[in-house]
RNA sequence: CGGGCUGUAGCGCAGUUUGGCUAGCGCGCUUGGUUCGGGACCAAGAGGUCGAGGGUUCAAAUCCCUCCAGCCCGACCA
């Protein structure tokens, strides 16, 4: 391809609201540009590397046995609405329907968000027999989500591609193996993508489901936190994260009963704390949610974060922060003064749910349900009726993993894939049934695999580049070589760039020919930005000498070459790096 | 949805406080010339409903009202 021929809009500035290095690149080097706020054409080249990721996706679905098909985008909300999950998942969900009053639509049309409803409801009618099991199929398709805050260019977009599968099984270990095979097709995908990443166990969330792993790539402005050890024996989300608290050091004294004492306008922790010496680890943190329409306390130490994602595992679907005058009603005083020293649970309180930390703690302190007023040397065990012992914590940074000891770091990251395995939550929904050996009935074991396309696309942007653009891993750059012609007018040196384009075409080698008649400095610029692996220039050497000079746009030292000798060095290096 | 901010040429911005002549600068674009190995220089050009609508005024990018869009922080997130 010709540089004239194509269309490379590059910019030497990033538009301002391009805020991280592959948000910039990406406009900059003319691979994407933004049609509205979390929406993005692509342009050629941002087309040719995705195309790339794709076909990374697809080899190794295809490997382990994948069939790929096409779901529609366009989805009936009813089927939704037969589903598990609808009241979830419309929240994010975009409507479509005909514009023209006169033109109604049959139902109403929903653009799909995922194809769970749809894969399910559709193999419901075509797989009926153990003989058919296992069976997974894939698509690569786009995904239409009402994200309240699009951001990062292609990190957070309102419409992106996706790749998503999803196995039928006949029973638990079929799926696990189904599980196990996707899980290692994903490690292949993610390393010929050339991405450094961390595989974590993760939270199923509203997508329920026995178990899950998360496909996490390390970066500063993710939006997902992962918590796991140096070694990497352990790995979680945060959602999911559990570790070993620090012990209290002791020094609160044990009482016989409760103290009440006042402490005026110390509402928060770290108020006792410093007016009244209480250590944020020797109080009680209590906080009162509204789960299914009924309050329930949850209590944690003071130094200790509640972790929502623990609390919908508990099997409460819906909750909220209560109001100030539900607390008030139930508890007879403010947020800042509660406390769980007197309550039984099944009066205005349903419940008291405490985190695994509090167990058996004695010399603690707490609100006293009365404004301005603590009790301390309270006994867990002694004055308050949990219900319900539960891990409810963060884990921090610095903690250490419960299973080996080791201390565990907390990192943002990029989630660009996620396997799920499902179980029968949507089988059972849509009869997706089958008949075993002996005619008995049974529910197909589902599980459902995403990646993240678009988002794969911009994370292996953010770990590959340096100050001057794209360092693009061979494997999915949108060109493996760049021939820079900076002697334009000269008859020969075009010869010589027009002859060493041909030759690579014709061995496959993906080429694109700088011919524009433009300084070398803009050519330089503009070569490194859109980070083609491999650079071939024709200019003052071949003047000289008939050499070309051949260099990695990674770094390493440039290479002078006979025009002869070109292709069989650029072939052999990518085979090297797997590009071809 | 709450808080903060911004909308002026394809991109980056100044001008708005204190209303005033033909709305400016850099990059990019067009033409001509000189250049030619890390985003050249000179000259001449093209390109604007100043986010939209309404109002005040002799006069509005500038003041007032309404709306829209975008960005940042938060909430949310399969």
């Amino acid at each position: 391809m010709r540089w004239t021929h194509a269309l490379i809009p590059t910019l030497r500035e990033a538009p301002q609201d391009a805020e991280i290095a592959s948000h910039q690149l990406l406009l900059r080097g003319g691979l994407i540009r933004k049609l509205s706020g979390g929406i993005y054409t692509f342009l050629p080249l941002g087309l040719r590397a995705l195309r790339k990721v794709e076909r990374i996706v697809r080899e190794e679905m295809d490997r382990v046995g994948a069939l790929e098909v096409l779901l529609p985008a366009m989805q009936p909300r009813e089927l939704w609405e037969r589903g598990p999950r609808f009241d979830a998942a419309k929240r994010v969900m975009f409507a479509a329907q005909p514009l023209s009053r006169e033109r109604r639509a049959v139902g109403d049309l929903v653009l799909g968000p995922t194809h769970e409803e749809v894969i399910t409801s559709t193999i419901a009618d075509e797989v009926r027999s153990w003989r058919q099991l296992p069976k997974n199929f894939y698509q690569i398709q786009t995904k239409f989500r009402d994200e309240l805050r699009p951001r990062f260019g292609l990190l957070r977009a309102k419409e992106f591609l996706m790749k998503d599968a999803y196995s039928f099984d006949a029973n638990d270990s079929a799926a696990e193996a189904s599980y196990r095979k996707m899980y290692d097709a994903y490690r292949e995908i993610f390393d010929r993508c050339g991405l450094k990443y961390r595989i974590v166990e993760a939270d199923t969330g509203v997508m329920g489901g026995s178990f899950s792993h998360e496909f996490a790539v390390p970066c500063a402005v993710g939006e997902s936190e992962i918590a796991f050890t140096e070694d990497g024996s352990y790995a979680a989300s945060i959602e999911k994260a559990r570790s070993r608290f620090a012990p209290r050091d002791g020094r609160a004294p044990r009482l016989d009963t409760p103290e009440k004492f006042a402490t005026p306008g110390a509402l928060t922790i770290e108020a006792l704390t410093k007016n009244h010496g209480v250590a944020a680890a020797d109080q009680i943190k209590t906080l009162v949610y509204l789960c299914d329409a009924k309050l329930v306390l949850f209590l944690l130490r003071g130094d200790h974060a509640l972790n929502e994602a623990k609390v919908v595992a508990l099997g409460i679907s819906e909750f909220r922060a209560a109001t100030e005058a539900e607390i008030a009603g139930a508890l007879g005083a403010r947020a800042g003064s509660l406390g769980a020293v007197g309550i039984r649970a099944g009066g205005g309180i349903s419940s008291v749910i405490a985190d695994e930390a509090l167990r058996d703690q004695e010399g603690m302190t707490t609100g006293a349900n009365e404004d301005g007023f603590h009790l301390r040397g309270v006994s867990v065990a002694r004055d308050l009726a949990v219900t319900r012992w539960a891990d409810l914590r963060t884990a921090v940074s610095g903690e250490l993993d419960a299973a080996s000891g080791k201390p565990i770091k907390i990192e943002r990251a990029i989630e660009v894939g996620h396997v799920f395995k499902l179980g029968v939550k949507y089988s059972e929904a849509f009869k997706a049934n089958y008949l075993d050996a002996h005619g008995k009935e049974h529910p197909c074991v589902m599980g459902c695999y995403g990646i993240g396309v678009t988002r794969t696309l911009q994370a292996i942007v953010e770990q590959h580049h340096d100050k001057d653009g794209i360092v693009w891993p061979a494997a999915v750059a949108p060109y493996h070589a760049l021939i820079q012609l900076l002697e334009a007018k000269n008859a020969e040196a075009t010869a010589c760039a027009e002859k060493l384009e041909e030759t690579l075409a014709a061995r496959g080698i993906e080429v694109l020919f700088d011919d524009r008649d433009e300084r070398p400095g803009i050519k330089f610029k503009d070569g490194d930005l859109i980070g083609i692996p491999f650079q071939i220039r024709i200019g003052k050497k071949f003047l000289q000498n008939g050499k070309l000079e051949f260099r990695a746009r990674g770094g390493g030292a440039t290479e002078d070459l006979d025009l002869v000798d070109v292709p069989d060095r650029l072939a052999a290096l990518l085979r090297s790096t797997g590009a071809r």
